[in-house]
DNA sequence: CTGAGCATGTAATCGGTTACATGATTCC
DNA sequence: GGAATCATGTAACCGATTACATGCTCAG
């Protein structure tokens, strides 16, 4: 029943507007690219499986010199199916931090109180992971080779710059 | 021939100390957990095929109390393996910037210089990310919903954030 | 006439996860 | 007595990648 964050991404990106395969993987590469990119043929199997779940239909498209594509778009079922997963707060998504950036990038079929819950809790676990860093840190050994520290200090300066961004996408909403 | 990058996880952080497959699967959780998780079973199963690689061999610890141990170790090719990997600058790795982090992590198993060599391919990295960022932004249409640009501007953040960390790293070195 | 772009798909393979299986010891 | 920790592994499954296969059109 459950779909994974790939359907869902898909899903997400056929809701913008009716694509075919081919046009979701180029777009892929830009767009949802630093987040979540599948391979062309990941997409190719996936599409059947949406429609046959009833979430997508596909319709095929002529075109004159170009070969026929088959272009889906989103049923009903389809679009409440990725509503309820934005709206869906999981406190430690499987999936990491990109869940949350895709769910805040598909907010537009939501709501923008979903997306807030969305970057609440991006926040929390922001903060509980810099909290885990700075005890590291704090813990640290003196003869400790700088290696560790300097691995250390990178996932303290992300955490930061993020609730940075957090509150910045907040006065955006 | 060429290992994946959870084979050389688990080569670099034998080579920090000889370890048993339980005790990298704890240390996984806590140390590189951030960058790289794999399940206790895929360590057991990476184990023997170092072995069989000629990379490390294990050697059996009798406990009293509790069940026996297979601790593993690094050979003169695994750490030479390992200290090659970190030393090779691959301006685009497939297994993304974790592999930068892990290189530096790991840094102890080569040289100073090598890890300089990885922050300045990760610096170019960022770098090339944060101008397509930046000309995304300029080119996003007026009447675009927020959320694109609030999951832009989420990449661009982390991309001068993760910048200045190099700079610090760099002088932390 | 060759290569790039459009367009869709299958087959082989792989890296990895989840669940299963076992068994002793120690702490509550 | 029951749960948690130590300890190692196998089996089934799955999501995903790479390579393979096809074919048409348009630009250089």
């Amino acid at each position: 029943m459950s779909a994974s964050t790939t359907e869902l991404a898909v899903l997400g990106l056929v809701a913008e507007a009716p694509r075919s395969g081919y046009d979701l993987a180029q777009i892929a590469a830009r767009s949802t690219g630093f987040l979540w990119a599948p391979s062309r043929s990941q997409i190719y199997k996936v599409l059947p499986r949406l429609v046959q779940r009833g979430l997508a239909r596909s319709e095929a498209v002529e075109q004159n010199g170009r070969p026929d594509k088959a272009v889906y778009e989103l049923t009903a079922t389809g679009r409440e199916v990725l509503r309820t997963w934005i709206e869906t707060v999981e406190e430690e998504p499987s999936g990491g931090a990109p869940v949350f950036l895709l769910k805040i990038l598909f907010g537009f079929a939501a709501s923008p109180e979903a997306v807030r819950a969305q970057i609440a809790a991006y926040r929390r676990l922001l903060e509980r992971n810099l909290a885990v860093f700075e005890r590291q840190e704090a813990g640290l050994p003196e003869d400790e080779p700088v290696y560790s520290l300097i691995a250390l200090r990178h996932g303290i300066a992300r955490a930061r710059a993020t609730l940075a961004w957090a509150d910045e996408a907040e006065r955006l909403l």
